[in-house]
DNA sequence: TCCAAATGTGACCAGGTGGTCATGTGACCA
DNA sequence: TGGTCACATGACCACCTGGTCACATTTGGA
């Protein structure tokens, strides 16, 4: 989606394109993100990053399939094709809560995939995305059933509903809301982030897969 | 909210405005949403708009109370206070979506409670209503396991989390796209409403309830 | 009938946006 | 040296926003 030009550039200021890029449209919803206030903080002409994108929607595009691919670079980097179902959604979900702490706003641009979007070309973007998230969550799931480690009376699109919205969407805010800490402080306070210990956010994780495997009904036999 | 004048309009030429506020804040994010399209709309003068309310916030929030206390008074008549937790979970869930299902742009609305907001004091009003949601479905937990309805053993501020995000959050997502029907589609079209029948919303909540009661994992006793 | 209070009005303002384009600038090569 | 080519620039454009305000209109009681 970048042209040419922009790929010619220094790393260090491609780099820094994406990172104010990251934060502009991950603390605003695609249309209030300004372009204006990206190049100005970048410190180059407006007209420069025309020269880089066909248009906003470009550099936005750009920016989803980078943070994606980042993001499916760490969470990939735990194989995570052994063990059973909820022990591979266990492992997967850690690294993923551990990308999102590590990397507050690309989780924060993320979650903004799940907003309906009122530009028609950027809601048919996000819903492509998600569609593919989707699918993989499926076929996972399709997988656990054969194997016996979920229950086959389930419908798998249901439960990959679900299980999207607890993990992807919902551990977002649980993240921001049940710390207490919200994520704009966080981002910028060190401190803040030493407080919420890597154990804090496993125990999270262990808590709330358990609830999804085992329920959160009374167990008869208990 | 709203000044004296507002209140002294004819009902008719209130609700009207109260209509065509709904429809821009629940297609646009806050910041998105115009005013001049709403008065354009409605017909009026711009200036009349001020006579009105203070401001855009100020009719914001005017709207986000009218439709809570609309959708309060459709959940609560559907007496929810007899049966077990999960009974009662599914009765006013039914209810909830029923409400989606007839007035689909309230939902939509509902929803954008839960994007983050780049406006300071939207995000704090939002954060506030959601605050107060959170606690009363928290209440709402520690009863049922003072009841022996909910394993003593879950935390119920992740329980609440966890329950807030499927059945509200998520059940909007599941309506519109494992239904297959989106949702700008379906209020403007009849037909469309016809086909997804209410038996079909039902078994949805029932599946989905069974699932947060039993969880995904298969029985060992079965 | 007259007046005053309440309502309605829309041109106007400052400030922002995405996007354009004629004009520079400097590195490279003949 | 002159020329070419990739890149950088920022004034500028049309458009839209929330909000204001001096003025017109309607209302209703005396």
């Amino acid at each position: 989606m970048p042209k040419p030009t922009f790929l010619n550039l220094p790393d260090e200021k491609r780099a820094l394109i994406r990172q104010l890029a990251l934060e502009e449209f991950s603390e605003h919803p695609y249309g209030q993100a300004s372009l204006s206030r990206v190049v100005a903080r970048a410190g180059i002409a407006k007209g420069s990053i025309y020269q880089y994108f066909e248009n906003k929607f470009g550099l936005y595009v750009w920016l989803l399939d980078e943070i994606g691919r980042e993001k499916m670079a760490y969470v990939d980097t735990d194989r995570v094709r052994d063990g059973d179902f909820f022990e591979r959604l266990d492992v997967s979900s850690r690294a993923a809560l551990r990308f999102l702490r590590e990397h507050p706003r690309m989780g924060r641009l993320g979650a903004r995939l799940h907003e309906p979007a009122s530009d028609p070309q950027v809601r048919e973007h996000h819903g492509a995305l998600k569609r593919r998230g989707h699918a993989h969550l499926v076929a996972m799931i399709e997988g656990a059933q054969r194997h016996g480690e979920v229950r086959a009376d389930v419908d798998p699109g249901l439960a990959a509903h679900l299980l999207a919205n607890v993990l992807q969407a919902g551990l977002i805010d649980v993240f921001v809301e049940r710390l207490g800490v919200p994520l704009r402080d966080y981002m910028s306070d060190p401190a803040l982030q030493a407080r919420v210990s890597e154990e804090d956010l496993d125990a999270m994780i262990a808590d709330t897969l358990r609830v999804l495997r085992d329920g959160l009904g009374r167990r008869e036999g208990a």
